[in-house]
DNA sequence: TTTATTTACGAAACCGTTTTCGCCATGAAA
DNA sequence: TTTCATGGCGAAAACGGTTTCGTAAATAAA
């Protein structure tokens, strides 16, 4: 059983190919009652359009590409529903890439887009990114794109982000106020706007508490799991270490905990700790972890929604639309 | 600046279309040297072929279908990140599609399917399924389906599971060794295969261990979590109740554990509690949980791989090669 | 009655590729 | 010399839709 294409619903009908593309389009061409007949008859025979031949004739491929460092990570999955939530409803299909943090994969997978795969995209970039070359080329492409949370402020495209700044200092003011007076910093890049914004927060928080930052208790921790968790364990093996962690990235939380326990140190008694997290389990861990927590699905569906509005009106200035959605403290005993 | 196409890269090498395009396909009929030629000019002006234009012409659109429940859960997840890992090495691109656990979600997205926007499907049904006539329907419209964890049993095609029965046998043997004789489940769906086999497996380690059943000890979990919260809320509030859960979804462990909590239950010393998961925090939640971890990212790429033989050889027969990855039974805290 | 307008539809071009087929050299075989 | 392959390329059809344009019939306006 082969699938039925336009040309069959004309011979089936007896009517001319274009009549039926019309009636399906809903043309004011066409009368009421062919319209009843073709729809019927399309229904019966289970039609179902070939998107890609409509995306040929300057319609849309009705695919957005989503472009992420990875999928099984709480933000990021939190986020693509946020995404797939409007996608869904404005009748889309959503392309999910990952680059694994690499610039070289997202650099493929935007050129990837040039052909005319999807119709916009929307990015989250990897923590190698530091230039925007392969973005801008994009855009002067005539492909919408949003960003969302880890953006280039250099591209000038719709952006939504949440406040970094402030919840780095929120954070480490949280610290402080628990008491900590030597208080690490666990980053996940140096080019990535969201991980140097959240820097500056906790910096200008110990510069407001008059305390001097210890270049030693800022760490930029990389892609592989064995060395982060060295990294933690040098960090906490030091004498006069810090007795504050904040961790920039729910990925951390594991190597942190795992740390301590190997060390003998106490959460929250020897060292407290909060993460920039996601994670539904943070209030049933041993101890509960203290998080900032991002509106994830709230910014995926920001940023979709934003982009359908650029699909619809091809004159929609995008640039002019970025958007703050502010991030959350959840206290728990991991900083008690 | 517009994508440049086939037809540009003609004028700019006065050269004919069809033979830019055997050149770009490496054809025996075009000359070393005007092959040469043609990749040079077309890599220095930034020429993608648009896959769509391609596909229409028998070819393919390069873009598979991966249909799951749902984004933000370890083992889809994960599967997705062994699905992905094996599509970009073949140059396929992944659309994710969300049931939300909805039959008829399901029955729409493949309905799309059909009109040809991808080449071939990964599908894990939602635990509403019951019925198969939607994916027949693809399949014998000609697109190559592969089934990974949660697969129908009378659809005929390729299958990558994990030992349902004998994990659920496995769990359920552990807390009968750990001492408990009153020991609850904890489903999905009542139609839903792999829920049905571990719960054979529960049933048959009772019996195995001459304890009888007891129905109200079974519960048929819902997708929503409150319900979910009270129908765990009252199982460990009756008089008699079990002093073991075998959890057979992820999504359990934070309402057990609130519920526990919230009666004042501890774990593992009044129940004793594990869970199907592929958690990372499972290990530093307090207590440390149990788990039976499935093969995710191994099933996944499993189920890509056999994928992309069906779609290299059409007469590839799917129908004979179902496989089955053991899951591992983690003991931990939760059950000590 | 003649002319203009509207309604409802069909023919054909078009989108960007791939593929079949035909053509014209050139050199080899007869 | 004639005949035959062969190598290298172009013209055109095809894929499955959409859209422009043309047109016949019906209706309205003059």
């Amino acid at each position: 059983m082969k699938n039925i294409n336009i040309k069959g619903l004309a011979r089936e009908l007896n009517l001319s190919v274009s009549t039926i593309s019309k009636a399906l389009n809903d043309s004011y061409e066409i009368s009421k009652e062919t319209k009843h007949r073709v729809i019927e008859t399309a229904e019966r025979l289970h039609y179902v359009p070939n998107p890609y031949a409509s995306s040929l004739r300057g319609r849309r491929s009705k695919n957005i590409g989503v472009v992420v460092p990875e999928v099984a990570d709480s933000f990021f999955s939190l986020a693509i529903n946020g995404i797939e939530s409007v996608a869904q409803k404005e009748g889309y299909h959503v392309l999910i890439c990952l680059t694994h943090e690499r610039f070289e994969n997202e650099k493929n997978i935007l050129k990837q887009f040039q052909g005319g795969r999807v119709d916009g995209v929307l990015l989250s970039v990897s923590r190698e990114t530091s230039n925007s070359d392969h973005i801008n080329n994009l855009i002067s492409n005539g492909l919408p794109l949003v960003f969302f949370d880890r953006v280039c402020e250099d591209v000038d495209t719709a952006k939504i982000t949440t406040n970094d700044f402030e919840s780095g200092y929120t954070a480490t003011e949280h610290l402080i106020q628990q008491n900590c007076r030597k208080i690490a910093f666990l980053s996940i890049s140096k080019s990535l706007s969201i991980s140097n914004k959240r820097l500056e927060g906790y910096l200008e928080a110990l510069h407001d508490y008059k305390i001097k930052p210890n270049k030693r208790d800022i760490i930029s921790c990389t892609n592989d799991a064995d060395l982060n968790y060295k990294l933690i364990l040098k960090l906490l093996s030091q004498k006069d270490k810090a007795n504050g962690i904040v961790a920039t990235v729910e990925k951390l939380t594991g190597p942190v905990y795992k740390a301590c326990e190997e060390l003998k140190l106490k959460i929250p008694e020897d060292v407290k700790f909060l993460c920039f997290s996601n994670l539904e389990t943070a209030s049933i861990l041993n101890p509960s972890l203290t998080t900032i927590t991002q509106p994830a699905f709230e910014m995926g569906k920001t940023a979709a929604t934003l982009l359908f509005k650029a699909l619809e009106k091809p004159d929609f200035n995008l640039t002019k639309e970025s958007l703050v959605i502010p991030s959350e403290l959840l206290i728990r005993k991991s900083t008690a």
